[in-house]
DNA sequence: CAACAGTCTTAGGCCAACCTAAAACTGCGG
DNA sequence: CCGCAGTTTTAGGTTGGCCTAAGACTGTTG
C-alpha cells in the first residue's frame, strides 16, 4: 500500500512499539510514554526517544507531554504484527502441540523473523481462521480487524449463562490459574453470585463454583451463549 | 553442556560468525578473516574486530594474521545452528510447501528466532529426518554429525553411475538452474564424457544429456548408486 | 634480501537502542 | 494562583555491530 511501509525494513524494536501502542489503544485514544515504557519494560526515556524517531518517520504522532497516536502507515504496520502474532500462536497449537500457555513467548520471537510469505501459508493451512487459541480476532491480510463484541464477566448479571469468547491475557502462570479452573473460549459459565465490592463474581462452570476477582474478571470476555 | 553457552545468550550476529567459521571448515582448519568476511557480506575490519570478542569469550581461538579456529564450545553452538537451519528447511518443506530454492532465506532469519523446545518438535514432526531437503546431514541434539562420504560429480570416472547424495549449494539462481536440469538428491546420474581441463564432465540424467562445469561439479556431491 | 602485493589489524567514526540523572512540564489541592 | 507530585523530556553516556582509511604484517619474487 504505502510506498514507505513496503519498501522500509522496519526493525525489531520497531515492530514492538508499534504494536504496543495498538494494543494500548486500539480504538486510537492516545497512548502515554510510561504505558508504553512499562509495557515494553523500558525506562520512559528510552520511549520518548524511540517515538520521536517513529514520529519522524510518519509512523505515528506525538504531541510533547500529551501521548502519541498511531498513523494510518503506523496503524496498518502493527495490525500486520498482531496478525503474525495470532497466526502463529494458532499454528503452535494446531501444529506443533503447544499449549495455550506457552504459545507467547516463542510468538513474540518468531512473529518478527516470519517472511509474508510463510504467514500466509501458516494462515492456509490453518484454514484462515478468525480467532486465535486465546479468542482473539485474527486481523486479515488487508488490514481490517473484526473485533467481536463481548463483556466483560465482572459485567454479567446474575443468573446469566454465558460463553467466553475470549481469554485477553498472555502471562503463563495466569493462563495455567484459568486453564485450571476449566475455562477457556467456547466453555459456557453461569454466573451464580456478585459481591457488591471489588466486582467479585461466582460462577459455575462444569457445575463446580469459583470466584473470580477483578482482573480476572476483565479478562474473561463473554457473549451470550448461543444456542438455547 | 559447558555453563556458559547454557546461560548466556548469543547474538544473532554472533550465531552467523559462529556458523560461517564452521562452514568455512568442518574440519577445523583455520579459517581467514577475508573468507569470513565474504561468506558474511561484511567487511574485513568489522570480521577482525568481532573475532576478537568472540576469541575472549572463549568461543574460538584466534592468531593475528594467522586465522581462527572453533574451541569446543564454539563448535557446539555452531553445530546447533546448522542443525537448526537444516530441520527448519525439511520442515517448510515437508509442510508449507517450500521449494527447494526458496527455503535458505527462510530459514536464515528462523534459525536464530526459534526455541530449541520447538526445533524439536519440528523434529519429530519430520520424524527426526537424517538429512535436509539438500541432502546435508543434520547434526544431533547432542551435537554429534554424520558426515556421508561422498565425491564430487567433478570426481566420477567415465561411465560410471551415481547417485547424487547432496546438492551443496544455497543461491536460489544456482538451485533453480539445478532443479532444471532434474538433479537433486536420490537421482541417478551416468558420466559419459569428461574433458581434459576445467573439470567439464558430460552426464546423463533421464535419458538427457548435460555438460556440467567446474563450480557446479563441486556442488554435486555423489557416492556410488546402491541397488544395482 | 628488498620490495611489492595482498591480507590483516588498528584507529577513529557512526547509528540504533538502551540507560541514569537532572530539568521541564502538567494538573491538582490548598 | 502557587507549589508540589507525578509524568515526561532533555542531556549525556554505554554497548554492539558495522564502516572507511591508514598502517602493519606476510610471503613471494626479481
Amino acid at each position: 500500500m504505502s510506498p514507505v511501509l513496503q519498501s522500509e525494513t522496519l526493525t525489531r524494536s520497531v515492530e514492538d512499539y508499534l504494536k504496543a501502542i495498538y494494543q494500548l489503544s486500539p480504538e486510537g485514544r492516545p497512548a502515554s510514554t510510561s504505558e508504553i515504557a512499562h509495557l515494553l519494560a523500558l525506562s520512559a526515556p528510552s520511549v520518548t526517544g524511540m517515538v520521536k524517531r517513529l514520529s519522524e518517520h510518519g509512523l505515528l504522532e506525538h504531541i510533547p507531554y500529551r501521548g502519541v497516536q498511531l498513523t494510518e502507515e503506523g496503524r496498518r504496520a502493527a495490525l500486520r504484527m498482531v496478525r503474525r502474532h495470532r497466526l502463529i500462536e494458532a499454528y503452535l497449537v494446531e501444529f506443533l502441540g503447544y499449549s495455550w500457555d506457552t504459545v507467547h513467548a516463542e510468538a513474540e520471537r518468531l512473529e518478527h523473523a516470519v517472511s509474508d510469505t510463510m504467514i500466509e501459508r501458516m494462515a492456509a493451512a490453518l484454514g484462515n481462521p478468525a480467532v486465535d487459541p486465546h479468542g482473539d480476532p485474527i486481523p486479515e491480510a488487508d488490514g481490517s480487524i473484526h473485533e467481536l463484541a463481548g463483556s466483560a464477566l465482572t459485567e454479567i448479571p446474575i443468573g446469566a449463562t454465558v460463553e467466553i469468547h475470549r481469554v485477553h491475557e498472555s502471562q503463563p502462570e495466569r493462563l495455567r490459574y484459568i486453564a485450571s479452573l476449566g475455562l477457556r473460549p467456547g466453555v459456557r459459565v453461569t454466573v451464580v453470585d456478585r459481591q457488591p465490592f471489588d466486582d467479585l463474581v461466582t460462577i459455575e462452570v462444569g457445575g463446580i463454583r469459583h470466584v473470580i476477582g477483578r482482573e480476572l474478571g476483565h479478562v474473561l470476555q463473554c457473549a451470550p451463549a448461543e444456542d438455547a
